[in-house]
DNA sequence: GCGACAG
DNA sequence: ATCTTGTCGC
């Protein structure tokens, strides 16, 4: 909807997407989300041609049945060097193609990256679910910033800090795997992130939505 | 100045 | 993230 006008306004420069984000991160809420959740996007970026190109790959689940229902694909010529805290200037303008070429609205998206775990309290999951208008869950798989208790069993969850604000939780997904960094990104709370992290979980360290958008951002899905 | 640093 | 195969361990 708003892509043309995306293109002039996208920022390249990283003091001016700092100073974007600075702005931005006003308008993330974090209430808890309200209404029926039906369907489940997965969001995954990848960089092939040594980084010369810029895909993003979307899933779209059934949140009943979890079942892959439909999934899209798009890809730009990257603009923007990767810097730790901007990453979603560099990854943003292909989501938000693919995202417009889905059949169907997702009412949830799962990103792989941070939500408002981040310096200035805006990553990836936060700016995508602000510009869509989509609640957004960031489901990362290191840290960015934040202070954290290791969780030591399958299926539990350490609350993370970043100066003296709950931003989210530590989950251990899986045994012998590393947890995953779960942030609320915009329009819904830390505590339904991670309920809806542990509902999309199938045995994996990855939540299936990411985890096949992972996938099919490598031709990988099947 | 030094170390940290999503994907 | 990307460049890349098989292999060791739980």
């Amino acid at each position: 909807m708003q892509h043309l006008k995306l293109k002039s306004e996208w920022p390249i420069r990283a003091s001016e997407c700092r100073a974007l984000q600075n702005q931005l991160a006003d308008q993330v809420k974090l209430r808890p989300h309200r209404g029926v959740i039906r369907w489940i996007g997965g969001v995954d970026v990848g960089f092939p041609g040594r980084g010369r190109q810029t895909l993003a790959a979307l899933t779209l689940l059934n949140a009943d049945t979890l079942a892959l229902e439909y999934s899209a694909r798009a890809v730009l010529p990257t603009r923007m060097a990767y810097i730790p805290g901007l990453l979603s200037f560099r990854e943003l303008p292909a989501v938000l193609e693919a995202l417009a070429c889905l059949p169907v609205a997702p009412d949830l998206l799962m990103v792989d990256g941070q939500g408002i775990a981040h310096p200035r309290g805006i990553g990836t999951a936060s700016h995508l679910g602000l510009v869509s208008g989509i609640p957004a869950i960031g489901v990362g798989k290191s840290r960015l910033v934040g202070t954290f208790d290791a969780p030591d069993q399958v299926g539990k969850a350490c609350r993370m800090y970043h100066n003296g604000v709950h931003i989210g939780y530590v989950l251990k997904s899986r045994a012998r795997a590393n947890p995953l960094f779960i942030s609320p990104g915009h329009g819904i709370d830390p505590d339904q992130a991670l309920d809806w992290v542990r509902y999309t979980l199938t045995g994996y360290r990855l939540p299936k939505p990411t985890r096949l958008a992972d996938f099919l951002s490598r031709d990988r899905l099947r």
